[in-house]
DNA sequence: CCAAGAAACATGAATTTTCATATAAATCTT
DNA sequence: AAGATTTATATGAAAATTCATGTTTCTTGG
């Protein structure tokens, strides 16, 4: 018992889940990251190339669900990525409004070197981790992700659920 | 057996360790950062906020590690937030390059709801999640943070230096 | 078929972030 | 103790991001 109950003098940020979870994220990308960039490749460049290697010709739309970018910001780094050559945008002739991406053959072979790189990078990490596969973290992760974009009421704007939830104040 | 050999067919993006963390951090996130918007905080400004409650009183480059902003970001976002009356910057007397921030009355209590808020968010999430209360997960996490911390060679710049829960070092 | 609405992208202005470097205050070195 | 170095923070300009909204192209009900 006592388990429950809240130690006063115990931090709060170091043991709080989100923190956790960024900081992994940050602490397990930091590497990567910087090999990105040292192939003149910014992080969320580096994310669209990735995902068109699974998804290649993707409307803009879709890619920014996968690469986790919002729309507008998307779109403004597909243009210059389009500039530089590594993508070429082109209309759907189905359907006028989208957009589809394609890695160009220059950007494809950049790609499938960034991403032998990743795949490199990660059988290191978690061999040097835990001497496994990574099967563990990973089926944890795909759970909470499931779990979180399912049932949680996920809700955009000022929708009550967190605690007890105050009129929204304004600062 | 064969468990070696990379399936050619699949996916790269949703099995790679690096995009699950980052998938992951942005799921269970959502949610409470949108709640804190609507208290008026952007998201790394309730990072500072949390971050004070634990260590209220330190200085910019603690700060900046402990809330995973890089110090010319952060020394700007504190600029803000003292002008908007949520912490206050003083010099410290015994080394006059050092700023040290506190939260105001008003930043406190702020800070303080704000964080009960995040510790029932958490408590709900890892109730619905797995029905316990996150010790694995979070085990993992702290495993994966101090792994990555210490040995891996090649430390980019700027990023988290997290599990390390360091006292406001006073050398 | 037409008007209304929805979907997919693009755009622009305001704000933030980044990166390199400036400034200032300690600490060393000899 | 002067000069050199290091540490801590600030700053400025360029670049990226955000947010709200505009434009264009489908879709659909009547």
């Amino acid at each position: 018992m006592s388990k429950t109950i809240e130690d006063p003098k115990a931090p709060f940020v170091p043991n709080y889940l989100l923190y956790l979870l960024a900081a992994a994220s940050e602490a397990a990308s930091a590497r990567f990251h910087s090999h990105v960039r040292t192939r003149g490749l910014r992080v969320p460049e580096w994310r669209v190339m990735a995902c068109l290697t699974d998804t290649d010709g993707s409307m803009v739309t879709e890619l920014a669900r996968y690469a986790m970018i919002e729309q507008s910001r998307l779109t403004k780094i597909i243009i210059q990525m389009d500039a530089r050559g590594l993508v070429s945008r082109r209309s759907d002739p189905k359907d006028g409004r989208r957009v589809r991406v394609f890695l160009t053959p220059q950007g494809r072979t950049l790609a499938d070197e960034l991403v032998a790189d990743a795949r490199a990078h990660e059988l290191e990490l978690l061999k040097s981790f835990q001497g496994g596969d990574g099967t563990e973290i990973k089926d944890t992760l795909r759970a909470l992700i499931r779990h979180l974009e399912s049932d949680q009421p996920n809700q955009p704007e000022g929708t009550a659920s967190v605690a007890r939830n105050a009129e929204i104040a304004d600062s």
